[in-house]
RNA sequence: GGGCGGUUGGUGGAGUAGUCAAACACACGACGCUGUAAACGUCGCGGCCGUUGGCCUUCGGGGGUGCAAAUCCCUCACCGCCCA
């Protein structure tokens, strides 16, 4: 049907940890490979060729970002893709499908809670309760995702989802779900995955005909018999691969990983979503994840926090304003190997001016993306040596 | 020598008698960011404490008027501009 598919390269003996190859038309993804977040088709302040220079394999857009753009039915050149043309890079892409941005827009924003769960939300029962309550500014329905943003009633549904990934044509889409808040109860997330695996079907039929790979979205919340009732659903559709989704504690996502993976066919690719801090990774990948996408390398970036095999280092801080050292010695990133100093790097993001502000940003983008991308270059050397666990153990505990 | 203007926190700069420890901004500091409404956000920034509050000290130095002064008067110091 199309000509996106992967191979498991090998399987680490002590993990779930594997090797793998996802090939789609645009090109070959080794994995486990990091899935850097481009929610417009692009990154600001990279060219396309300091992407490159970043050893970016893969690239996620957003169905939401993307939707009226996607409708106008730009002018493309033969073969080319909406997504493609944005990035002005010709590398394998995926979109996601829009379903987030139901918890993060119109319901998250409102109520200032994301996918993680914070402390305070938590503790506090009545806040706890004023929150799922406000949920009314959200209606969600058998057909879709009715909301409002910016004072727009808007409507987003599985079929629509399903025409704007189209559009913008990238190698990989994934299912419109329904995620959940971290603070929903079981009732909520039973119905919550119940309308994703009805939409996960009405995706599939949709897409038919469409030479796209489809990924289909696993929830479930926070509650083993969901996950586990979600993943033995999605799983048995002939996906062609899946996608685990949802919010939750951070000390929950293995766990679900754990419930999750054993229902998913072995040969078929599986992606995180939205999960990439430096320790979660190795969870991920240990539990058998393939892919996964998270702002933290790029926004970070933009907000001055630097990866080091160590540690992360504010480049804001005053204490870097003499810094004449490289963000990392030996680093071999764009930023790094061009000698450009700590003190300098600061002093363009600090800067009110936006074009040195831009650069600044540019230099921070370059390192952290190309740290991410080492790292999981250095775990696939790993499991191909039959060393991942050491790998691991020996990684977070210098960090 | 004469005239005028000024001197407020790390910086710029509000405030010109009571509601001022001092708006606002910058700097600095702390923290946060996990399928990106995010070149962003929250908090702190005179000192001390039992820190959703309280106490003390402050507006160049000294003196004065007033119930009450960063705010009015005198004087000294310094800075700026102008006239000699």
């Amino acid at each position: 049907m199309n000509e996106t598919c992967f191979k498991v390269l090998k399987k680490d003996k002590k993990s779930k940890a594997r090797l793998g190859l996802l090939s789609t038309p645009h090109g070959n993804i080794q994995t486990p490979s990091y899935v850097f977040v481009g929610t417009y088709g692009k990154f600001r302040h990279l060219t396309p060729r300091d992407i490159k220079r970043t050893k970016t394999q893969l690239v996620i857009a957003n169905t939401f970002h993307l939707w009226e753009e996607a409708l106008q039915g730009l002018p493309l050149q033969q073969g080319q893709s909406l997504l493609i043309k944005k990035l002005g890079l010709n590398i394998p892409t995926m979109t996601d499908s829009g379903g987030f941005q139901v918890l993060s827009l119109a319901f998250g924003d409102k109520n200032k809670i994301g996918k993680f769960m914070t402390k305070n939300i938590a503790v506090d029962n009545r806040l706890r309760k004023s929150v799922i309550h406000s949920r009314k500014n959200v209606k969600i329905t058998q057909k879709g995702v009715y909301f409002n943003f910016k004072g727009q009633k808007m409507f987003l549904g599985p079929e629509l989802s399903m025409k704007i990934q189209k559009k913008i044509g990238a190698d990989i889409i994934f299912t419109f779900d329904h995620i959940t808040s971290p603070l929903d109860s079981f009732k909520y997330n039973k119905k919550a995955v119940e309308l994703t695996n009805k939409w996960a079907l009405r995706c599939f039929r949709t897409n038919k005909n469409n030479n796209q790979a489809l990924f289909g979205i696993v929830q479930g919340g926070i509650y083993k018999s969901l996950r586990i009732k979600s993943a033995k659903f999605i799983g048995s559709l002939p996906f062609d691969g899946f996608g685990i989704g949802g919010s939750y504690t951070k000390k929950q996502i293995s766990k679900i990983l754990k419930w999750v993976i054993p229902y998913l066919p072995e040969e078929k690719p599986r992606h995180l979503l939205g999960v990439g801090k430096v320790a979660d990774i190795f969870e991920a990948v240990q539990n058998g994840i393939d892919t996964f996408d998270c702002v933290i390398p790029t926004r970070e970036a933009r907000h001055g926090r630097l990866y080091t095999k160590t540690r992360h280092i504010d480049i804001r801080k005053g204490k870097y304003i003499k810094d004449k050292k490289v963000i990392e010695k030996g680093c071999a990133c764009q930023t790094c190997s061009n000698k450009i100093p700590r003190f300098k790097i600061r002093k363009l993001l600090t800067n009110e001016d936006r074009k040195q502000n831009a650069t600044g940003q540019r230099y921070c983008l370059m390192h952290n993306m190309w740290f991410f991308n080492n790292l999981l270059e250095e775990i696939r050397e790993s499991i191909q040596k039959d060393k991942f666990t050491e790998f691991k153990k020996k990684f977070l505990k210098n960090y």
